[in-house]
RNA sequence: GGAGGGAUACCUAAGCGGCCAACGGGGGCUGACUGUAAAUCAGCUGGUUUUACCUUCGUAGGUUCGAAUCCUACUCCCUCCA
């Protein structure tokens, strides 16, 4: 199939060089085994050098949510790689893949969004993905599959359907385990692999698709894509999977629908404190995964450990000065136990402070006034720092005074003139 | 089209006439402790005018002094057969 030229020494090493940098980190590389005797990265490579053509990085995502997280940057991150090596990246928003929702990984049918959801979730994931990867023309082209799948006809859905049997859909795990705990499967959640499929080769139609990047969790969607290409007679993608970062909790994979997950748009002190709350089980694989700090630099101190990889991640996102604030702020306020000192104010009407409950709830942080009694029961509320158990009281202090009701919420309360 | 099975609070899952605002687990919240918003331990986790009352166990009716629990109809879901 291949009139192969042999290539000559200069861009075995340079193909070896680049291949070393770009596979370091990665879960797998499909097809394992290539023609110049390593993966089909390395091919890929060799060609590109030999046809002094760069490379194109698919990487697909789908706005379900308004943010991406820090998860996502573990692939993102390798893209930026790329960038740096002089390939193309092309990262691709599922605003029409969005519509079905990816069963990967689900047990369940996803619920439906809307198109304006989607449109404003794909709007932030525009800005948020560039602040890992170089937004420059020459790099990088963003592509939006509504674009192709959009003009789909039956007649082709139907052709795209014939290159793929059931028994193969069937055997990717989340489908056999939901045939298996009787969960229902929705027919077009079985198209949602042939979309991601078909994204391969619109996209090799239009700019070029070298190869597609995933976590390990889309290997069967990404390898889905190369079967196609193949029936279509193209030069198949090879796919380069990632592993998945797990989340807050420690056990689930971090994911915007569990919510365990820190935003690469959230603030400097909520991404500081966020991942101080991590187990400590997690820290070496947050540290392999999301830094560039190498073993023997990570203190042995968990919390110590723990303060080092806040402050590489927020800043990253907000800058040394932000990461170096938040983490002055931090240990003022929970390893010192002070006040913050820029507390958000909220200024309250006489009637919010009848009773402590009332100024709970009026401050809006308890839902319900049993909520707020709960609370107060269980010694959560503090007044200008001192503790009050009694629900009934009212409150008579000058204000501005602060209330604090748990750990994390605060405010400087004043009367509504 | 036929035959079975199911629908309980954020999720999961017990309860099968009064002791049920409803066991247990998960998640979440609060507190203690600490090395942190980690771990561990304890408590809380429908609402209100809070020793009481109100609303909740798919929906609508019914039986009963009394129903999440029994009956009827309906809706939705799952499995198998066709």
């Amino acid at each position: 199939m291949n009139t192969k030229v042999t290539p000559s020494k200069e861009v075995l090493a340079e193909a070896a060089r680049q291949h070393a940098i770009l596979s370091e980190g990665t879960a797998g590389i499909y097809p394992e085994k290539g023609v110049h005797g390593k993966d089909g990265l390395f091919d890929k490579l060799v060609k590109s050098l030999m046809e002094n053509r760069p490379l194109r990085i698919k990487l697909g995502m789908d706005p379900t949510a308004p943010d991406i997280h820090i998860g996502h940057t573990v692939a993102l991150n390798a893209m930026r790689k790329f960038q740096d090596l002089g390939h193309i990246v092309l990262p691709l928003i599922g605003n029409y893949t969005a519509l079905i929702g990816d069963p990967s990984g689900r047990n369940s049918t996803r619920p439906p969004l809307t198109e304006e959801q989607i449109m404003q979730n794909a709007e932030t994931y525009k800005e948020q993905i560039f602040k890992v990867i170089q937004n420059d023309p020459a790099k990088c082209k963003l592509m939006w599959n509504g674009d192709w799948l959009k003009e789909l006809s039956f007649a082709d859905t139907i052709k795209l359907c014939a290159q793929v049997s059931v028994a193969q859909l069937i055997a990717k795990e989340d489908f056999g385990n939901r045939l298996a705990n009787q969960t229902p499967i929705s027919l077009h959640e079985f198209l949602y692999p042939l979309m991601q499929g078909y994204d391969s080769i619109a996209m090799f139609e239009r700019e070029g698709c070298d190869i597609e990047f995933g976590g390990t969790d889309q290997t069967f969607n990404c390898l889905m894509g190369r079967q196609l290409m193949q029936a279509r007679g193209i030069e198949p993608q090879i796919v380069m999977t990632f592993p998945l970062l797990e989340g807050l909790d420690g056990v689930m994979k971090m994911s915007k629908s569990k919510g365990n997950y820190i935003g690469v748009t959230e603030n400097p002190t909520d991404m500081f404190g966020k991942t101080m709350s991590i187990p400590d089980s997690l820290l070496d694989r947050w540290y392999s995964l999301l830094t560039t700090i190498p073993a023997a630099e990570r203190p042995s101190h968990p919390m110590e450990a723990k303060k080092k990889l806040a402050h590489f991640i927020t800043a990253r996102f907000h800058g040394e000065t932000a990461a170096d604030e938040a983490k002055a702020a931090f240990e003022s306020r929970f390893s010192k136990r002070e006040m913050p000192t820029d507390l958000p104010e909220l200024s309250l009407p006489q009637e919010a402070f009848a009773t402590l409950t009332d100024l709970v709830v009026a401050a809006n942080f308890a839902t319900s006034k049993s909520e707020a009694r709960r609370l107060i029961e269980q010694g959560g509320v503090k007044l200008n720092g001192e503790q009050s158990k009694d629900p009934t009281a009212p409150v008579k202090l000058p204000t501005p005074f602060t209330l604090q009701v748990g750990k994390l919420k605060l405010a400087k309360v004043s009367l509504t003139a």
